[in-house]
RNA sequence: GUCCCCGUAGCUCAGCUGGACAGAGCAUCGGUUUCCUAAACCGAAGGUCGGCAGUUCGAAUCUGCCCGGGGACACCA
């Protein structure tokens, strides 16, 4: 596609005078029926001071079709240009074919690194529905940007340290260990729920937690060995989980991981001077005299010595910095977080490290249960374990009622099932709160994983029911991919890659998975004619229409295949 | 109080680096299975794009104010 692009820039730049970026940036995509891409001609009749019908007619009149563009027309305003579908569907269907899994892929991130912290749970709690967001934006952000040439660091950044902890400690001194010896995660999260409860009653637990916190920061043997038990059991269980999911990650550092560090941390920033005493903190000042906003002081060190999660964020920032030389840094976290993302970017700028500026906070909107924002410190949640098993549950109903000789059953069940929760995530953009709707997550008919993955199965059906290897792309087969159906399948192939790179650039896999339901629903609808008439079919008697629709079902399985799995998803071949 | 995000059909959303008539899915109603998987397809109905101004040849899209919802604002992460 992109070399029609150009092609068409090229040719009304030389038609109307116009630079090519100039075409470029005005030159919008058009909707099938009037053409490929249109030229408003409002800003170039602005300057010629003409009316923009007669500039269009004037470009129109001027630009020489030929090569990949078929014609080019005025209508009113604009100038519209219409390709040469022939070519667009050969050139489009044998690229897609010739790069397989790779379609879609990229390299304007050749050489440069990107870190991409997501999931980062906090250890001692479950894996909660909500924490699927950050697990699988992250996870596909990280298959995106590989897609487009980066080399990728995955980092898991556990939260196993922190006064969480010491309520967690607190709670073992109250009500003994039970939960840990038994191998038991979720006695061990009620117990963390039930301390919780528990101060909110009496607030001089608070206090007490704080206490454990600072034994377990200063090295108590008792406190070190409850901890390590703690985060082990959790880690099982969170792997379980991840392997469920197919997520995997480069590097699993907890935050205790920088706490040999945060001593650096803290010594830097007072030796540039930054760190300020306030209220018995320890605080850096991040206000600037042009903020048009008042933005409150980043607290480093609190008042009894001990530190906090910027502290932990400062030395892992610089570490990451250092080990893995990001040119980008993505932190896959609540929109609730940019304040601190903000506060911490301004400390480190302010330490003199430029490199800041390369850290982006991707946010994304939060689980709401019933209007109000999903806790696990209340004990409100739904295990993203059980919402799984749920999926795959009723996958295996359905397959049994709609496909009882498949084979692998159990196997499709857990991919579709799966894939099912995974799409609910990612087909809306990020930003978006989530109210919990589990029958909305759950169901597989309209816009959803299932919907996506069944468009890819019976692309497979077509093309296994075809048996023998695909013929050669038939002598002028472009032209016999001409009709409305063929052609809407043949432009979304087409600006699947396009697609990628703009969701690599707007850290959105939404863009894939919209784009992949537009592929879906232009497939089905050409698969369904079909029914009506033979002469539609794919498998049709005409041996060389038969050969270019192959092809071109190829390559809608492998625009949806590469999309799938850029999004984290598997594709079976059948269901 | 300050700041951030969101507000498009009954519900869930797409469209938002401004461009030709605002699109889907679910739900509702009506069709399609001797036919490449009906997890599908076709059709009907359904919208003051939260409101008011402004910028512009042109605004769902940009700016300001207001309303509504969610969230953040130091010793939690």
């Amino acid at each position: 596609m992109k070399a029609f692009r150009d092609e068409t820039v090229e040719r009304l730049s030389r038609a109307s005078g116009l630079s090519p970026e100039a075409v470029d940036r005005l030159l919008v995509v058009a909707e099938a029926d009037r053409g490929d891409f249109a030229l408003p001609c409002f800003v170039p009749a602005k300057e010629r001071k003409a009316p923009p019908p007669k500039v269009a007619a004037e470009i129109a009149a001027k630009a020489e079709a030929g090569g990949r563009v078929a014609q080019i027309t005025a209508a009113g305003p604009y100038v519209n240009v219409r390709l040469d579908r022939a070519r667009l569907a050969q050139e489009t269907v044998e690229a897609a074919r010739a790069a397989g899994p790779a379609w879609g892929h990229g390299s304007e991130g050749a050489g440069k690194t990107v870190v991409v912290d997501y999931s980062s749970p906090n250890v001692a709690k479950p894996l909660a529905f909500h924490h699927l967001r950050s697990t699988m934006i992250g996870n596909s952000l990280v298959r995106l940007y590989r897609a487009r040439g980066w080399r990728t660091v995955g980092v898991n950044h556990l939260g196993d340290w922190g006064t969480g902890f010491g309520k967690l400690l607190l709670a073992v001194e109250l009500w003994g260990h039970g939960p840990i010896t038994a191998q038991d995660p979720r006695g061990l999260n009620a117990m963390y729920v039930r301390v919780n409860a528990e101060i909110a009653k009496d607030p001089t637990l608070e206090d007490r937690a704080r206490a454990w916190f600072k034994r377990l920061e200063d090295g108590d043997e008792v406190a070190r060995d409850l901890w390590r038990r703690c985060v082990d059991l959790s880690m099982r269980e969170f792997q379980d989980v991840y392997d469920r999911l197919g997520v995997t990650f480069d590097h699993v550092t907890g935050e205790s991981f920088y706490e040999d560090r945060m001593p650096g941390v803290v010594a830097e920033l007072k030796g540039k001077g930054l760190l300020e005493e306030s209220e018995g903190a320890l605080v850096v000042r991040v206000d600037r005299p042009d903020d048009e906003k008042e933005v409150p002081p980043c607290l480093i060190v609190k008042s009894d010595g001990a530190t906090l999660y910027a502290t932990r964020d400062l030395a892992a920032a610089e570490y990451r910095r250092v080990t893995f030389h990001f040119d980008r840094a993505l932190y896959v976290v609540d929109v609730g977080q940019g304040l601190h993302f903000e506060q911490l970017k301004r400390v480190l700028l302010r330490a003199g490290h430029p490199w800041a500026d390369a850290m982006r906070h991707v946010p994304f909107g939060v689980l709401l249960i019933g209007g109000t924002r999903a806790k696990t410190r209340t004990g409100q949640v739904v295990l993203l374990a059980d919402v799984l098993d749920e999926a795959v549950e009723r996958v295996e109903g359905v397959i049994r009622e709609k496909n009882p000789e498949l084979a692998d059953a159990a196997e499709v069940a857990k991919a579709v099932g799966v894939g099912a929760v995974v799409f609910s995530d990612l087909k809306n953009r990020r930003i978006n709160d989530i109210q919990l709707d589990l029958e909305s997550v759950l169901s597989f008919e309209g816009k959803t994983g299932p919907y996506v993955m069944y468009s890819h199965a019976r692309a497979c059906s077509i093309l296994r029911k075809h048996g023998a290897a695909l013929p050669a792309f038939p002598q002028g087969g472009g032209a016999l991919l001409s009709d409305a159906g063929e052609q809407a399948l043949v432009r979304a192939v087409a600006r699947f890659p396009e697609r990628v790179a703009r969701a690599v650039e707007t850290d959105e896999p939404s863009e894939v998975a919209t784009h992949l339901l537009d592929l879906c629903e232009a497939f089905h609808a050409y698969h369904a004619r079909g029914s009506r008439d033979p002469a539609l079919r794919v498998l049709t008697e005409d041996a060389t229409v038969r050969a270019a629709r192959l092809h071109l079902v190829d390559a809608v399985r492998v625009t949806l295949a590469a999309g799938l799995s850029l999004l984290g998803m598997a594709a079976p071949e059948q269901m």
